[in-house]
DNA sequence: GCCGGCCGATCAATCGATCGATAGGCCCGA
DNA sequence: TCGGGCCTATCGATCGATTGATCGGCCGGC
């Protein structure tokens, strides 16, 4: 393996995908060009296609890869749990810790939709949808045994997720809050919002 | 004044913005060519030209009148209105009304910031800030009287208004839920959210 | 001596923006 | 009432720059 003129020992594979996360979260997909992604992964842009087929399955590749540990992690999370406030308190810590850790690659996955080939979209929005689903399970299992109270509550589970998914937005790792601590204040908000009692004090 | 071979009665400004705001929410700024907006106006790209300055002072134009408008309305909304769950219950009916009825324009505002130019984003995140300093106002004026409940107001705020501007993202006019009621249900998560007691049946 | 990793040069296409020109209505002086 | 100058709206053609992507070839370790 030739270790040339990189940019450290990080493998190229690798400084191609996380460049691209930033650069598509911080400028958009169609905001950043070949070479600024090249440049940011020190390689040429003809370079640049020893590791991805095109820009645009760079994308959505990344996306998938991102939806699909999420869902795992997501089953991984609540198997074997069975209370329903339990669960919704381990779906949105889970989401919550993960949109701050990797705040970058959540927008893309967030924001980036819309830039996808049909084909590609179909892969993605699939993934989401069966991540979503488990939000949506989880709620009406929680309404069903009376341990959470709302009306309408498709529409409460979409203000729950677009809730959780705006840490993104805003959190950086230097603020005031921990991602524990905001993970845990998120997990209050959410029992609040769909109507069931304060998780007990440690 | 000469009607020519346009697209029927409207004026060619009012195609030109209408057209830009439907093709940025659904491609994204950076994803909209100038001949598609053009296509999309019934004009030609040259002709364009006559009615923006640039493709990002368009951009600009549109962000800002939209975040003038909101930050005008919430202020006529909030005037003389003392009660703190009743100043919040005001802002998020007003706020997920606007989303629900231009959820085109809103999904510009929320989602291009970004491409903009350093100037063009100060004007716009000044309006915006103003904006959300109003509930942020709000929200602590509910907590020094009692009348709200939360630990990390500053984190708060952002969860609700997160959960506000996701309206924007799925609201579609043909859905189960009207804006009026999708707003009322959605005063109701808002009060949960900060603990406040239950909006008074009608 | 071969092969994976990498590059400079370059492709056609498209980008945002500008050019000069034309057509038609309006206003004002004669 | 005419006529000429002006203004607004519009266009086809085209500008230089940049886009995503490709090509042939070089280089160094196994």
């Amino acid at each position: 393996m030739a270790v040339t003129g990189n940019g450290g020992g990080t493998p190229a594979r690798d400084r191609v995908h996380r460049a691209a996360v930033r650069l598509f979260a911080t400028k958009g997909f169609h905001g950043t060009g070949i070479r600024d992604l090249a440049k940011a992964a020190n390689l040429s842009s003809a370079s640049l296609y020893h590791y991805m087929p095109t820009k645009e399955r760079l994308l959505a590749d990344i996306m998938a890869a991102s939806l699909q540990s999420l869902l795992d992690a997501a089953l991984r999370e609540l198997d074997g749990v069975d209370d329903p406030a339990e669960r919704l308190d381990r779906l949105v810590t889970l989401h919550v810790t993960r949109h701050a850790r990797e705040p970058m690659r959540t927008r893309v996955v967030d924001n980036e939709v819309d830039a996808l080939t049909p084909a590609s979209r179909r892969d993605v929005v699939g993934i989401r949808d069966a991540y979503e689903q488990l939000w949506s399970d989880a709620l009406d299992d929680g309404l069903r045994r009376g341990v959470f109270t709302t009306t309408r509550p498709a529409t409460t589970r979409l203000a729950l997720l677009d809730m959780c998914n705006g840490v993104a937005r805003w959190f950086s790792p230097g603020g005031e809050l921990g991602r524990n601590d905001l993970a845990e204040h998120y997990a209050d908000l959410a029992r609040r919002l769909v109507g069931a009692p304060p998780r007990p004090p440690r």
